[in-house]
RNA sequence: GCCGGAGUGGCGGAACGGUAGACGCGGAGGACUUAAACUCCUCGGCCCCGCAGGGGGCGUCCGGGUUCGAAUCCCGGCUCCGGUACCA
């Protein structure tokens, strides 16, 4: 609510109003009765408003829309660039956007005077066709049925339509309802007159809200000429079938077709272009493309958001208000509560204006826009936050952006990843910035369950931050957040698991505790430790744990085995410690050493646990220290336990100097008795011997006998 | 239905063609303690042989396949989770 900052998305919205993407229409839309407010298709969930739950309903209403349609091939078609981003929400964005291939084909009523167009993606059945449906609010509807007696009958199923809610019209198992308006449109194809009906399957925002209905190869349609007796015809038969075959359900399948003029005996997928290059010919149609995409309703009938900078003249229609005027200001209200209209409008200073292109008498638009607008660039105001003649610099935010990494959860799938994708691209359009997509990795991070369900405050299962940290410290519960599992995947809050990493960091705590004060260890020589292997092996392990670390957060944002990685050092260490093995002057720099390191990787998942106990260690701000870097001298193993295996079976385990040659590890490995005995039987009695040796250096050898 | 993801001990999970079960939770046994808590030590996939040290077989949802070698790759199936769905 930051005039400073919306003043630049109202400038936005008025750049894309200017180029045709910003546009008020009247259309059939999502309504929330509790909220009393529009919202978006991206906002109802399963019929049902995403903010409070109520059940949706439909209201013809005029509003603003952003045109993300324009953009739905290109939100495809750049998905290739989006390489670092997780399948799934790939993957839900492509069925959002729904591109399916078919043709349009225009169907002419019996008196000639309208043509209805149709989208289908089976065009190859358009032989098939017995009658024609209109979606209720199509415009058409009442035109077709003024002054016939089946008249006040439509109208009355038109009205019962429009009641339902979302969720009633958009079941798929109800029944196939539909009302005759006594007319008939030509088939283009064969000039063939079928009977027009009205039926709330039929949905007016896809495809053209009219459908050809093909039973006898849609299983809707099929449905619903069973219900009203309408005649099933065949046009495709699968291999071996009679032309004539009669059809009990729907058939969806591949064939040739039939009963169908010029296309008898084509292929299904051969019959599709054809069809459609044989409408081109005539203007009947032609080939396209549908998409499930709806435009991005932006309106709302709240108080809180930005104000639409747009002033409605009677004479000169919407008008943007112009830039130098911005920010269009919230104006004070005394009530602020949702009524069905915008809180806005009731303060007559701010509707009152005068229109900017004729300076008559005019009135500022009272809605405010949807808060995934602003939601939808605030990543590119970081680049100049206090910018006051721009939203950003070209220069500066083709610097920065897009995004490197960008963090959330999938919830925002196609929602503000949509919408942040979809803006990017008219900014790019517009000259703004020079870039297509605003991150280019994502992270979806995944949820917390607990009691069996997602943890959330509206399920009533929420484990309080403030409880665990006075019981167990922040740090704790840190930690134990990030040592759950994967964090990509869900996972399942367990309260003893918390006590787990309380523990740990006490045992870290006692070990550092164990050490005296005094300064900061240097790394010891490799050579100073030759003569303590449990000094050497835990000056081995600290380089180990240090690079398996550093991996682990940079590369695989796989925080729990990085944790799991410290902890083994803090084991090794403790250990040591505790069996006074490393009592050596190497020893116990080993020791101190490994604790260092330990407690400096340890920062970024305890940051206050560790930065106490760098301070005991005689650091002083670990914060400010650089990230450790493994000595790769230490992570050469001398030594190394080669597996031995005998037709790929784990047979023995033997230890050997590094580097030994192929033939000196089958050697080797032939000579113990564990792996003769398993050769010997192996080839039991018929003098099978090894045929062949499979070795790789230094991790296992592979006798294979036949 | 379509699309995507996932199935590994009692549990969370590890192992990104090469020792399955790291790390942690829970469990059992032991040490310390007057007792307990804390802490420490030992055990810990399943089955079989052995008094024991130890040894053998089976085992990563199921069935096939590729490979010297498969939790990992391929084919078929099952189950669970998520998205989407009267979208023509």
């Amino acid at each position: 609510a930051d005039p400073g900052y919306y003043r630049w998305t109202q400038w936005l919205f008025v750049q894309m109003f200017r180029r045709g993407l910003a546009e008020r229409r009247e259309a059939a839309v999502n309504w929330c009765p509790v909220d009393q407010t529009v919202l978006a298709n991206e906002q109802v969930v399963d019929g049902a408003c995403e903010r409070c739950g109520s059940p949706v309903e439909l209201r013809q209403l005029s509003q603003w829309f952003l045109r993300i349609t324009e953009y739905a091939q290109r939100l495809l078609d750049d998905m290739s660039d989006l390489v670092d981003w997780p399948e799934r929400v790939l993957t839900m964005q492509r069925n959002w956007i729904g591109r399916s291939e078919g043709a349009r084909a225009l169907f002419r009523t019996d008196d000639g005077e309208l043509e209805i167009p149709v989208f289908t993606t089976r065009p190859d059945t358009l032989f098939g066709a017995t009658f024609f449906l209109l979606a209720p609010e199509h415009p058409a509807v009442g035109r077709l049925v003024a002054g016939r007696p089946e008249e006040a009958a439509v109208r009355e199923y038109v009205r019962a339509a429009a009641r339902a809610s979302v969720a009633d019209r958009t079941a798929a198992d109800r029944p196939k309802t539909g009302a005759f308006t006594g007319r008939g449109v030509r088939n283009p194809v064969n000039d063939e007159l079928i009977p027009v009906w009205v039926a709330d399957y039929v949905l007016m925002d896809y495809g053209t809200g009219a459908i050809m209905a093909v039973p006898g190869h849609d299983e809707r349609d099929f449905a619903f000429a069973r219900a009203h007796g309408l005649p099933v015809r065949r046009v495709i038969a699968p291999e071996g079938a009679a032309a004539d075959a009669p059809l009990e359900e729907a058939y969806a399948g591949d064939g040739r077709l039939v009963n169908s003029g010029f296309l008898d005996g084509l292929p299904v997928e051969e019959a599709k272009p054809a069809i459609a290059t044989w409408l081109e010919e005539r203007g009947l149609g032609e080939a396209t493309v549908g998409y499930r995409l709806r435009d991005w309703l932006i309106s709302r009938q709240r108080y809180w958001g930005v104000p639409i900078p747009i002033v409605h003249c009677p004479a000169c229609g919407p008008v943007a208000v112009p830039e130098d005027q911005l920010p269009v200001l919230l104006p004070p209200v005394d009530d602020y509560a949702p009524k069905g209209r915008s809180p806005l409008a009731a303060s007559p200073d701010f509707v009152r204006a005068t229109c900017p292109d004729c300076g008559g008498p005019a009135e500022r638009e009272t809605d405010t826009m949807d808060t995934f607008v602003d939601s939808s660039w605030y990543f590119l105001r970081y680049t100049a936050p206090h910018l006051s003649c721009g939203p950003f610099e070209r220069d500066v935010v083709d610097y920065w952006l897009p995004v490197d990494q960008y963090i959330g959860g999938v919830e925002h799938a196609v929602l503000h990843l949509l919408y942040a994708r979809f803006f990017t691209k008219v900014l790019n359009d517009v000259g703004l910035i020079g870039f297509r997509e605003p991150f280019a990795r994502l992270f979806t991070q995944g949820m917390i369950h607990y009691l069996g369900a997602k943890m959330s405050k509206s399920k009533g299962n929420v484990v309080a931050p403030d409880e665990i940290v006075e019981r167990y410290g922040a740090d704790t519960l840190r930690l134990y957040i990030l040592f759950m599992g994967p964090a990509a995947e869900d996972a399942e809050w367990q309260d003893q698991g918390v006590e787990g990493q309380r523990r740990f960091l006490d045992r870290l705590w006692r070990l550092v505790a164990a050490q005296d004060g005094g300064v900061l260890a240097q790394r010891p020589a490799i050579e100073a430790l030759r003569d303590d292997p449990l000094a050497l092996e835990l000056a081995r392990k600290a380089e180990a744990t240090v690079a398996k670390v550093t991996q682990d957060i940079a590369e695989r944002f796989s925080f729990h085995t990085a944790i799991a990685a410290i902890q083994e050092l803090v084991n090794l260490a403790t250990k040591g410690q505790a069996e006074g093995t490393l009592s050596s002057e190497g020893g116990r720099a080993a020791l101190r050493h490994a604790t260092q390191t330990a407690v400096s990787l340890l920062f970024p998942f305890a940051p206050h646990v560790a930065s106490e106990l760098w301070e005991a260690l005689g650091g002083e701000r670990l914060w400010v220290e650089p990230w450790p870097q493994a000595d790769e001298a230490f992570l050469v193993q001398d030594t190394v336990t080669v597996v031995v295996q005998v037709n790929g079976k784990l047979r023995d385990r033997i230890e050997a100097p590094a580097g030994l040659a192929d033939a000196e590890l089958v050697a080797i490995a032939r000579e113990r008795p564990r792996v003769a005995a398993a050769i010997e039987a192996a080839g039991g009695r018929n003098g099978a011997r090894v045929v062949r040796e499979v070795v790789v250096p230094d991790r296992l050898v592979n006798l294979v006998v036949a």
